[in-house]
DNA sequence: GAGCGAGGTTCGGCAAGCGAACCCAGCATG
DNA sequence: CATGCTGGGTTCGCTTGCCGAACCTCGCTC
């Protein structure tokens, strides 16, 4: 019984995929972590040192990969009576990481839950609980994988 | 100006955020490459081998570790005329993981493009475009983080 | 000019990832 | 029977990465 419909053989460009590259960006140890805490407001180096433990030179790797990248943006400030430091914050394309962090969350609220989750996320406007959810263009909700067909697309897949 | 309510002072149990967890089972290089070839497919060591390019020790580590998370299961079957062998299935844990896959991959489509992206998704009943969403339970679509407000819920986060 | 604290850098050791080589069961072939 | 092939690994050295602890430095305050 074949659950999902192999990609056209499974043929297709794996070295462009999107997957891969964007775990190229944030897929190396504490990335995804920092970008939790900055998603929760935490800006300052020794605040994510402070929350994560993570080593100060992993840390301090893992900022200037993600600046580099774009994701975080390294910006001066200085609060009165004190020298000039930097903080981290998110750029628009560090934001965008948003939908994948709330995936993370809620897989593992939901498959290694031992007690009520520790965060829960409400919107704004609302008060009702935020989740991320598959959707298709026409407005349907996607239930699973079962329900989509991925199509390779890209240049070189419609080599005979 | 802060873009962003801080939780209550970023205060709540890091210990058990539902982040780290996940990241936990899946977060080892090469897992959610793995579990992108099962969700196109995959499920033999040999194909899950070409396709990725991985060692094969890390593979059949990162495989053993799929399995006893209970994200893939091993499971024995036979071609004609050949011996038995084993092939690794997405369990519903496994594909639980879907949204994940596909909001690293549309964040991969849109900020690493270099050309058409190489794999789409569409909605297998009526060919619209798969994408995911953030949505509260009230059925309002959200922005982003900025609309979302991040609540310690879980034990200990009553402390005053 | 001594002390301090944020924000790092350096260092030695341990763990993980790497490619290549090897192994082993079982079917097929001579 | 011997021989080879193939899928699914394991073993081996090497390199890279992660780790904690110690050290450094700049700009401030006292």
């Amino acid at each position: 019984m074949v659950i999902l419909t192999p990609v056209s053989d499974a043929t297709f460009d794996r070295s462009r995929c999107s997957v891969a590259g964007t775990l190229a960006v944030v897929g190396e140890k504490w990335s995804l972590l920092v970008l939790r805490e900055a998603f929760l407001g935490v800006r300052r180096f020794a605040d994510l040192q402070q929350a994560l433990g993570a080593p100060k030179a992993v840390l301090t790797d893992r900022l200037a990969t993600l600046v580099r990248e774009g994701v975080l943006s390294r910006e001066p400030y200085r609060a009165e009576g004190e020298r000039q430091r930097h903080e981290y914050r998110l750029t628009e394309k560090g934001r965008d990481l948003y939908p994948t962090l709330v995936a993370l969350m809620a897989w593992g609220d939901r498959w290694l839950a031992d007690g009520p989750p520790p965060l829960v996320l409400e919107h704004r406007d609302c008060g009702a609980a935020v989740r991320v959810a598959l959707v298709c263009d026409d407005g349907h909700e996607v239930g699973g994988p079962r329900e989509v067909r991925a199509r390779a697309a890209g240049a070189g897949a419609e080599r005979a």
